[in-house]
DNA sequence: TTAAATATTTAGACAAAGCTAAAAATTATA
DNA sequence: TATAATTTTTAGCTTTGTCTAAATATTTAA
């Protein structure tokens, strides 16, 4: 499987997640910024290889094969930011990228020593789930900050956003995950929210706390 | 720099260090188990971007830029290789496919994190030697088992063939990096060695005791 | 329910990197 | 030093993945 095809499948994988039904061709070149003509063509391939269900004008979506390859290609990306960010020390607004590009690196052994290497991790620097060696998904029971009422307490398990700016703005408040926020109060006026956050007071926009997962 | 381009230097550059002159269209040919063509072609876009001096019909040289590019891969070919070892515990015959891949990775802060994290390894689990970040290479003074007299005694720092077949054969033998190796004998009629690994007797052919660098 | 707007596909081009076959240059040899 | 052998380059073609522009299908809305 070269990159491209592989960059596809996950991008339907993600599309998919979301939207849970077939998926555009549109959407589809939006999200990896390219053209919709040039979808069509990977298309085409990708159904040629029994990786997607495919039928002209109706969208797409995984065949098993198509959503297994699609897994694997998250695992990988989701254990390499592992290790960037526990062993290599770096920040997780760092890690995408590098990612992206270890991803395509091909060697099952490689992946599962490195599982190994990491202590089997579940989750990955932002919260998301890592798929085992199977595929399988343990899904961790999460909400919204936003959706927290007054007085409730949870733990940060994850961002929904994960560009680089926001988890920059996390990072400059001391949220990561694992701390502990406790909802203090809400504006109805703009559906901002004061918090704490392991004891420190705090006051983020309706924004932020739709982005921030809690357990 | 494309994957391609990254290969065709590194395959100069291996091939300068053992030639020491102008690297013929012909050898990169075979090294890299492409056509003459091709090499031809290649040598034209890196002359274009004044990564290689070449001249139709007299071969190619890297220039400094090129040279310092194919020492940059090298570097990272090597310390994955460390990591692949001595992190992920592979076994020396494992590393180097896997490794013909990391080395691509783009991401100068990844590289030099890894190099910290390995605690900066002078030299990849093969013994040869890791470029620093800025392309220096510190040489160690070594020489073939085979030019060794007998009862001279030595440390393998390093093997010649890097073949998985030969290092398969080595691990058999008891033979690995750090290895005291001590000649007890010569036989003039083969050539072939016998020698006291850490105190165990054993005879190696000739072209074994060519492909084991000794300190 | 038909016309307009939108989405998707097709057709045809292009760049990268490879190939084969033929031409040209270099080197070896008689 | 000619000619043969070898090496290298050129010319032209292929595949992959992209693009633009035009054509076609679907959806929206009047």
């Amino acid at each position: 499987m070269t990159f491209s095809e592989e960059n596809y499948l996950k991008a339907i994988y993600h599309l998919t997640v979301v939207s849970n039904s077939e998926v555009s061709t549109n959407a589809i070149a939006e999200m990896m910024e390219t053209k919709a003509s040039s979808v069509t063509d990977m298309l085409k391939k990708l159904a040629e290889k029994d990786l997607v269900n495919y039928k002209k004008y109706r969208g797409v979506s995984l065949t098993e094969p198509g959503k297994l390859a699609a897994k694997m290609i998250v695992r990988k990306h989701r254990l390499w930011e592992v290790f960037l960010v526990e062993k290599l020390d770096f920040s997780w607004d760092e890690v995408h990228d590098i990612a992206e590009q270890l991803e395509h690196i091909k060697s099952e052994k490689l992946i599962n020593k490195l599982d190994d290497f990491l202590g089997n991790p579940t989750e990955d620097p932002h919260g998301d789930p890592i798929p085992n060696a199977e595929g399988q998904i343990v899904k961790i029971e999460k909400h919204l900050l936003s959706e927290l009422e007054v007085n409730q307490i949870g733990i940060c398990v994850g961002v929904k956003d994960t560009s680089s700016e926001f988890l920059k703005y996390l990072d400059k408040q001391g949220i990561a995950l694992g701390s502990k926020i406790e909802v203090v109060g809400k504006e109805s006026f703009d559906l901002s929210v004061r918090i704490k956050v392991d004891d420190k007071g705090l006051s983020i926009s309706n924004k932020i706390a739709s982005n921030l997962y809690i357990k």
